[in-house]
Formats: C-alpha cells, structure tokens, sequence
DNA sequence: GTAATATTCCTCACCTACTTAGCAACTGGT
DNA sequence: ACCAGTTGCTAAGTAGGTGAGGAATATTAC
C-alpha cells in the first residue's frame, strides 16, 4: 500500500482485510440487487429499530439520502416504517422476515467461518485478537 | 449485528473494524476534495502504475468508470498516463509526489499508530494476529 | 402558558459518478 | 495473414447522493 506497510506481513494482512471488507458488501448487494447503502441499513437494522436520521449518520450519509434509501426498502418489503410511540416527529424503520431473511441468508457462510475461526482462539489469542482489532479500529478512527 | 455475532466480543471488535475501515476512506476522501474511488485509486497506485483496466478490477468497477477516475485525478495532478513501454494498447497510470503527498499526509496519523501497534506484538502474538486477519478475509470473500 | 429554538423526516432540484454498449488500436496464437 | 482477445476510451442513460428548505412535533427559556 506504501512504503511504511511493506515488510511488515500483519500490516498487509490487515490491509487487505479492509479491501475485501469493502469489496464483499458491494458484490452482495449488487447479487442481493440492493446498493450497497441499503445493505447496509438492513445490517445495522437487525440489531434494532431506529430512524432515517440515526440510520443517516449509522451510514455517513445525509437524512436526505436516507428517506430514499428506507422508501426503496419498503417498496422490495424489506423493512416498514412505524410511528414512534412516545415522539411524534419519530419514525422508526423495522426490519421484515423478509429482509432479515435476505441478509442473513446471504451471509450465513461467512459468519459460520469466523464463528470457527473465532472457536480455534484459545483465552489468550482471543484476547490479543480482540485488542488488536480494537487498536486498529481507534487507528483508523483518528484520521476522521 | 446479526443475533449469532452478539456475545463474541472479538467478531463484535471485527465488525466494528470493517465499518469504520469502510467510513474513514469516505470522510479521508471528502476531506481531500477527492471521491472514494480516487481515494482508493492513490492508494492502489502507490505500490506500483496500473492500467486503467487493472484499476478497475481492483476497486470492482468497470473500465469506463476508471477511465473517468484517471481522468480526473490527471486534472488534479495527481497522476500521469504514460504509454507502456511493450504493449502498444496499454497505458500506465502513475502517482505523481503530489498525490503521493496527499495520501500519504492524510493518513501518516494511521500509519504510524498501526506501526506502534504492530511493533507492540511479540513473536507468537504476531502470527495469531496475522493468521486471525488471513483467516477474517478468507470467511469474507467466500461470499463473492 | 407562550414564544423561541431544536429535532425529525420529507420533498425538490441538481449533480457526481457509476453502468451498458460499442468502437478503434493493438497483441498473440493458429 | 487472419482472428479472437485485451486495452482504453467515448457517449448516453441512470442511480443515488447533496444542499436547501418546509411542516410537524418536542424542548427549553422566559
């Protein structure tokens, strides 16, 4: 990637864990025949419900863009809106089966293989796993 | 994420870095007056001059979307075309000081934190580490 | 209690960056 | 010498983003 990087093979590993991690969400989408944003909203939905504009800054994308994404998730049925219960501005985007369905299905192989992956750890390895993913990520994090 | 990666604090601390490793890019690049693509394009070209084509293919777009990307960052100064030496059809596109500058001084805070965590790993620690990453981006592309 | 301010979500107009289709230049194998 | 394959480009169309701003509701200050 630059000069810094080369010789070091964790550095390069962790490179190109990135590039795919890029790459991967832009082909299941194409194949899933969502955009990639919108793969995304339904990843971040199957955790919870929430809004366009917390979905928006879930994305990095403006509130704007947001409302368009949810609209063309409701028309494929994979997720409704609903009235906030306590806030009337709220809306609150819900995942179906449907897309709950999609995501998953299209994913299963690969969470199965870092659920393996993450078995063969012992306490130890995990840990130092752990703490370096979370370094890496406070790594990136600083350059926004 | 997904009901399966909830309880794994390593998949949790993966997932979090291949979201924030797909948002940095996006803010690093909007910072920079530049679109991802470009972004990445830099990125790619710092290790070695490409084609177009072989650009395409590695940020999995298509040729005629490259082309306007290389157009773009030769109006920046960023990058040059220059025919290749053996085979009349190609081009080769390479980073100027410039656009090595502007990559590299965006993203030197990174380099350097990752640099400090790497050299943080003994030995044995290193190897798990880098077989983790090998093993996270082999569960990842066999999506594709 | 009411006025001022903030938040949520949407619409509209515009624009960037992609796709598909197809063409010209060139290469390498038969 | 030809023909199939590759490279890199252009042109036309489109998807999905931004920015500005408005309507409805909530929150804060007075």
């Amino acid at each position: 990637m630059v000069p810094q990087w080369q010789g070091s093979t964790t550095l390069d590993a962790l490179q190109e864990l990135v590039d795919v991690g890029t790459r991967v969400p832009h082909e299941v989408a194409r194949k899933a025949g969502l955009s990639t944003s919108e793969l995304h909203s339904l990843r971040h939905l199957m955790g919870a419900p929430m809004g366009p504009v917390e979905l928006a800054r879930a994305l990095g994308v403006t509130s704007a863009a947001s409302s368009g994404i949810v609209d063309r998730l409701v028309t494929r049925g994979h997720v409704t809106r609903r009235a906030h219960a306590a806030d009337g501005r709220r809306t609150e985007v819900v995942i179906t089966d449907s897309g709950r369905t999609e995501v998953y299905t299209r994913m299963a192989p690969m969470f199965t293989a870092l659920a393996a992956l993450d078995a063969s750890l012992d306490a130890h390895d995990r840990d130092v796993v752990e703490r370096y993913l979370r370094g890496a990520t406070a790594a990136m994090r600083s350059l926004m």
